[in-house]
DNA sequence: TATTTTGATGTGTTATTGCAGATCAATGGT
DNA sequence: ACCATTGATCTGCAATAACACATCAAAATA
């Protein structure tokens, strides 16, 4: 459609993408039929306020109205907060994954034990820098080891063994990481007309 | 309409009346009839991206996707550029009335010089803290002597005056102003979980 | 290789926007 | 007192988003 929308239809599909969703999954998500969210994502629609807001929120996203004065510093803000880092597709499916056979044990397990192994596995999959398919096949056999038993005590040991990837992740990470943001990146006031 | 659109819909009428904007003044910016207008400021109607953004551009502002986490900091800064800082209805209506001055103005003056005077005027009314009717009266007044001379000369010195008044406002807003955003107001990682 | 999933595309129907143009009460300006 | 402007509201009409399905080729998975 029109250039505007261009760039909100691209960060939608990247947000979602980002976030390992296939467009059906989206769909049932947002309640949108996955036909429509092609379409949007094309940018072959004029979309409704309601829509694009809607499953924006299924996306974790918030639509806003930025003054333009703001828009670089806001720009610089999402950029650092979405910045995807780079997680192929491979960890993307897995991830997908495991957070099914969660949702699946979620069923049957339940208390603060599996709500714990719930947090840690949140933890480990915001990582997302670092994160490579070995690792998440680790984190996925662990999480099978479960569905067997089932006992409470395989779902502390899963938690912790997942704890201790993540830590591992973490010290990868600091090791030779980007070291940090070594500017403030945005300001204010971008001085637009003299 | 739904309550997701409802903060988009005041954004836009406080955005359009802190510009001195009429319905009608923005819908010809816009190209918007000043009845769709109305209805999107009291949020009656669900309308089109396309037409939102438009909008928004008339508005000075840009429509933006932006992740739950850089929320809190987005608002923060948007709040703090778009701060609609209470000019009251009669600076208003004083602002426009100059506004259509310069405007009857331009159409027989012309040139660097007039460019300057409208570059002043611009910046008086774009500090809106501060701005009361009387200083904007004076702008007026000063504005007024060109009209009747319309010389080279007159536009100088009315430039001049009014960035004269401009700098009272500054200094006064430096005095005994808000002194200064004391702490980041913004953070990031919201620490949305765990 | 066989199966499933994914994203893109098509069809028909319904609901609603968006536009044009007019009206109106309230407010403000002269 | 008179006139202009503002914002809200109504009409009809055309355009099209949104929906529910269905289908399909390509890619991923088994």
């Amino acid at each position: 459609m029109s250039y505007a929308t261009e760039e909100l239809a691209a960060r939608l599909k990247a947000a979602r993408e980002a976030k390992g969703l296939s467009q059906r999954e989206l769909s049932a998500l947002a309640s949108v039929p996955q036909s429509h969210i092609s379409k949007i994502e094309n940018n072959a629609v004029d979309l409704r306020v309601s829509s694009l807001s809607s499953i924006a929120h299924a996306l974790d996203m918030e639509l806003m109205l930025v003054p333009r004065k703001a828009l670089p510093a806001v720009q610089s803000i999402t950029r650092s907060v979405a910045s995807v880092p780079v997680v192929n597709a491979e960890s993307k499916r897995e991830i997908a994954r495991i957070r099914e056979m969660v949702d699946a044990l979620a069923s049957r397990a339940s208390g603060a034990n599996f709500e714990n192994l719930q947090r840690r596995i949140r933890e480990i999959t915001q990582i997302q820098s670092q994160l490579d398919p070995e690792i998440l096949q680790k984190v996925r056999r662990t999480i099978e080891s479960i569905e067997s038993s089932g006992s409470n005590e395989a779902v502390n040991r899963a938690a912790e063994n997942i704890r201790s990837l993540r830590n591992q992740l973490a010290h990868r990470a600091a090791s030779h990481e980007t070291p940090r943001p070594p500017r403030p990146a945005y300001r204010l006031e971008e001085d637009q007309d003299g």
